[in-house]
DNA sequence: CATCGTATGGTACGTCGTACTAGTCAAGCG
DNA sequence: CGCTTGACTAGTACGACGTACCATACGATG
């Protein structure tokens, strides 16, 4: 019951940094530097390789250095999704004509954007939303309410294209695993086939045009969602 | 590099089970005993509820018992999930004219299926595909094929509804969490209206429709969908 | 009786997140 | 100058975790 805090960690507001820097050594330990390579490390180790052990490692540091900058381990994963989450919409995305092309151009970027980093997707549905999702809601809020979809249907709207891409990224962050992993699947697909003949006949599994096939089933939602 | 074994456990193939049973302790240990407390204790403590110290507790057992009947914590992620996630199609659903009904039938009571297992939804993403989520895959495949979708188009399709379902159910699941956290999100929303004032208008955080908003996305869709 | 497959569980190891505590160092102040 | 204070770093230690290893028990079979 009791509330938790979610204590904006005690850090220092950083008001002035003196321009002293020791050359050669270690930078100090900031936010940014934590969050940096704790992005590296779930990039390159996934993301039961994050540990904070490890992390403090890669930063030269005492592992409780760590606690001074960050509330907790979630915290770290908290900021690490964020981060990874930025967008900037080109200036002239507010008028341009062609809604469609916008919202498309967003989505993908944005899809891009958590394959490359594929702990992301997996990530996300756990965590809060943080300044970057937000402004990318706002973004298609925005761009929709212009295209015309009626106020009723323009939450409906949202939650349509981030649902499709958000299960779109996130089935292709899992499925796109290691070699020996998909003849596994392979190989366990076609030992099934007596009971599946229609998705095996169809490659479900095997079809490997993640792209197209993301493009495509967006346009189908598109079209559904296309003020008439 | 060494591929690992995914070795089928290595207990009995159970081909005779004498009836000997003890009056009132225990029953004994099963694959099927372990999956339905794992359920039972990720329902009731999430996600990091489970760990196979408190699951042999609850069994009366000891923990390295467990592992005779299963493989390692993963493994019982998999059971419990897969089990999670039957389907009995009625019967007539290979005839039904009504195709979109179908369709509409089966994914919304996978939806609430995983709903009702909050877990199962974060947990889907990371995991292989089981036998019950094989045949609600193929149960689309055969009803769109049914209904006309194009071959060429039927991947795609099916694949913008598994993404649409899979996106919404995980939004759901993490998005309703508990009254303090609701209180919370609507607060930091309002203090930060001035940067998102399109969502903030709409409300699109607050909705609390989530039904119908489904409903609706799924008719977008499926509208996207149809052959024309 | 001896042997063997099935099944159970105790002990112990290595790893994890992090609470607690003590320390360093620079800036501010008398 | 010495003293205090606050920002920051880090060692030690605790409890919890997954599970490898090993010893055991029991019914069935020889």
């Amino acid at each position: 019951m009791a509330a938790k805090p979610r204590s904006a960690s005690k850090r220092s507001q950083r008001t002035k940094l003196p321009p002293m820097q020791e050359a050669s050594s270690e930078p100090p330990l900031s936010r940014e530097r934590i969050v940096a390579i704790a992005v590296e490390l779930l990039d390159a180790q996934g993301i039961d390789g994050l540990t904070m052990r490890r992390l403090a490692d890669r930063l030269g540091s005492g592992v409780m250095s760590l606690y001074w900058h960050v509330d907790n381990k979630e915290d770290v994963f908290d900021l690490a999704l964020d981060s990874v989450l930025e967008y900037r919409a080109s200036p002239e995305t507010g008028e341009s004509p062609d809604w469609r092309g916008d919202v498309v151009h967003m989505l993908e970027n944005w899809r891009a954007r958590m394959l490359r980093h594929p702990w992301s997707a997996s990530l996300l549905p756990r965590r809060a939303l943080g300044p970057n999702i937000l402004s990318r809601l706002e973004m298609l809020s925005k761009t929709l309410s212009r295209a015309g979809v009626a106020d009723a249907d323009l939450n409906a709207a949202i939650w349509s294209l981030w649902n499709y891409v958000m299960g779109a990224t996130l089935t292709r962050a899992s499925f796109d695993l290691s070699e020996e992993d998909r003849a596994a699947a392979q190989q366990r697909l076609t030992r099934l086939s007596e009971h599946y003949p229609t998705i095996e006949r169809s490659r479900l599994l095997l079809d490997n045009d993640w792209d197209g096939t993301f493009r495509k089933g967006l346009d189908f939602l598109l079209d559904g969602l296309s003020p008439r």
